[in-house]
DNA sequence: TTTGGAGGTAAATAATATTTACTCATTTGA
DNA sequence: TCAAATGAGTAAATATTATTTACCTCCAAA
C-alpha cells in the first residue's frame, strides 16, 4: 500500500472547504466555478479532477454534513428506551442540527431537489437511511402501544419530517433565529398530542 | 384606451405556454432559453422582451398557477363552518391541488426555493397570502376553543404546511400516485389528534 | 400622413461550465 | 537504481447557454 492512499490531496479539501465557505452567504446557484476555483485557491480544472461537476460537489458536501449527522443521531438515541423518548430526541437533533449547520440546512432544504441527479447520490441515500431509522422509531412505538395503529407509519414520517424541515426553513432561508428546546418540544408536543383542544 | 391595452399578445402565451409544457417532464434547470423558444415557436429574443430572465419566467408561471389556486380556496371556504372544518377543507383542497397539477407542485417544491428573487416575487407573496389564510383559521379555532391554545399559531401553520408539502413530494419527485381523499383524511386526523394512542 | 409604440426577429456578445493536453514530482517494481 | 507509471495540479481552448443589441414591420391614433 502506497504512503498516501488514505490521504485526500490538499487541492480536493481546499476545493469542499471553500464550497461550504461559499455557500456560508450565496446561493449554489450563483456560484461559478471560478468563484469556487480562486476562493479554494486552485484551478479550475482541478475541480473537474475531482468531482464530475459542480453539482456533484456540492452533494459530496452534503454527504459529508450527512455522515456527521448519522453519527451523532446514533449516538444520542444510546441507552434510550420507548419510542416516545426516541421520537423526542430524534426531533430534538434535527432541529439542533438544522439550527447550529446553516449551510447543511440550506443544502438540504434548498439547494438539492432541483436536480434528478441528487436522487441517484450518496448523500440521497444517507437520507433514505435516517429515514429508515424514523420509520423504525415509528413502527416500535406501533407495536407497543406508544402510538396509534390506525395511522399510516409513512403518513407519520412525512409529518414528522415534513413539520421539522418546514420549521427550520425560514431560519435557513432568512437568516431568522429560533431556539432549539424551545422548538423542539412544541413540535414534538404538537405531533404527539394533536392542535385539537 | 388602445384596443389591445388588456389582451395578452400570443407571442407571449406562446411562452408561457412552452414553459408549462416542458416543466411537465424535465427540470427547470434543465431547459434552456432555446428549448423554450423553440417549443413556444418564437426567438429567444422575445423571452427577455416579456420577461426578466428565465427565473422570472419560472415565477410568472407560478403565480398564474396560485392565482387560480387562491380563487378555489376561496370558494372552497364559502359556507363552511368552524376552524376544524376550515382545516379539513383547506387541507383537501391543497393536496388536491399538488395531486392534480404535477407542474404546479414541482415548481413550488422542488424549483423556486433556491433563489433570492424569488422570495421578492410577486408569486412569494400570494404563498404569503395563503399562509394568512391558514393563519386566520387557526386563530379562530384558538379563540374559539376548537383548538388548543398553548401552541403558537406559527408552529401549527408550519406542521400542516410542512405535513402536506412533505407528503405531496415524492408524488412530485417520482411520479407516486396518491389518493387525494385518503390522504387528506389520515393527515387532517395526524394533525388534529395527534400520534400518540 | 406620419409617427410612435408594440410585437417580433436575427445575430452578436458575454458569462460560465467543461474538456484537453500538458507539467512536474513521487512512487514502484524489475 | 532507474525507466515506467501514477497522481496532483495547471493553463488554455472549447462548448454551451444566457443575455443584449440593433433592427424590422405593422397598425392605431393624432
Amino acid at each position: 500500500m502506497k504512503k498516501t492512499d488514505l490521504l485526500i490531496p490538499p487541492g480536493k479539501l481546499k476545493i469542499i472547504e471553500a464550497m461550504r465557505t461559499l455557500l456560508e452567504e450565496r446561493t449554489f446557484e450563483s456560484l461559478t466555478i471560478s468563484d469556487i476555483a480562486v476562493t479554494a485557491g486552485v484551478t479550475e480544472g482541478l475541480i473537474y479532477k475531482y468531482f464530475k461537476d459542480k453539482r456533484d460537489l456540492l452533494h459530496h458536501v452534503l454527504k459529508e454534513h450527512y455522515e456527521h449527522f448519522l453519527v451523532q443521531i446514533d449516538r444520542d438515541l444510546q441507552g434510550i428506551d420507548g419510542a416516545v423518548n426516541k421520537l423526542r430526541k430524534i426531533i430534538w437533533s434535527s432541529i439542533e442540527r438544522y439550527a447550529n449547520h446553516r449551510v447543511f440546512a440550506r443544502i438540504i432544504l434548498l439547494e438539492v431537489r432541483n436536480s434528478e441527479e441528487y436522487f441517484n447520490s450518496e448523500a440521497y441515500g444517507l437520507v433514505k437511511q435516517f429515514n429508515r431509522i424514523l420509520l423504525d422509531i415509528i413502527k416500535e412505538g406501533i407495536a407497543g402501544g406508544e402510538f396509534r395503529d390506525d395511522l399510516p407509519p409513512a403518513y407519520i414520517r412525512n409529518a414528522i419530517f415534513g413539520t421539522i424541515e418546514h420549521s427550520c426553513l425560514n431560519r435557513a432561508i432568512f437568516n431568522e433565529p429560533v431556539s432549539t428546546n424551545e422548538a423542539a418540544r412544541i413540535i414534538t408536543d404538537l405531533l404527539l398530542n394533536g392542535i385539537k383542544r
